[in-house]
DNA sequence: CCGGATCCAGTACGATACTG
DNA sequence: CAGTATCGTACTGGATCCGG
């Protein structure tokens, strides 16, 4: 018996990632334009966007609309399943901004006591 | 200008980890040994789980505690910044269980469109 | 402007074997 | 029991070039 089954640990991997809460937590500003987001969620490289996209997009969290104009412009909003895990991934997000300097204290810590060896 | 720094994107890497969500939850349960730890855990495999602690460890989430007994026993537990993050990585770990099978739908539906091509 | 394709160094991860 | 060490494979993620 396996306590927590394959398919639950993969899902988690997605949900579970730095880019793909980054993503999502910016595109819960609004729908946004490729170039658009990959500024605002420097650093990302444009390849791990383009590629955090694609799995959002392919999980059902995020949708991707082509607009037929020249040049070809493509948006990128949340879907209502993507703004359902918006709210989960906003608590990670605000954790993380809230407890970054006692994170950081307690590595320097820790790593400080190790070189004393 | 960096929107984002390196350390929270650092961060945000650590905190949005599958094994440390799963890790950080388990031990929400609470103060366990390793081997309890490891079989509650599957299908995490016994170097990712030591990994994992070791970097919960490092960063003030987790206490480890050797027992000084023979055979040695080593005791996990959440530390109070852990027992603060568990609250975020609850969310996570509910919203992955109740949307399961919407996500997975949504993959599914993905893949056939795509494969029709 | 929005990406795809390719190359490559580095890392994740599992399997296995060994230690105090 | 609770790890550490080593190996091999697969994937990550940045850099760069290319194309609609």
């Amino acid at each position: 018996m396996e306590a927590y089954p394959k398919l639950t640990i993969e899902i988690m991997g997605l949900v579970a990632d730095k880019w793909s809460l980054l993503t999502v937590y910016i595109l819960g500003e609004g729908t946004l334009r490729f170039s658009e987001l990959r500024r605002r969620a420097v650093p990302i490289s444009q390849k791990m966007l383009t590629q955090t996209l694609r799995v959002l997009e392919r999980h059902g969290l995020v949708v991707r609309r082509v607009l037929p104009t020249a040049p070809p412009q493509v948006e990128y909003s949340l879907s209502p399943l993507g703004r359902s895990f918006l709210s989960a991934a906003s608590v990670i997000c605000a954790w993380t901004r809230d407890n970054l300097a006692e994170v950081d204290a307690a590595r320097q810590r820790f790593d400080q006591e190790r070189s004393a060896a």
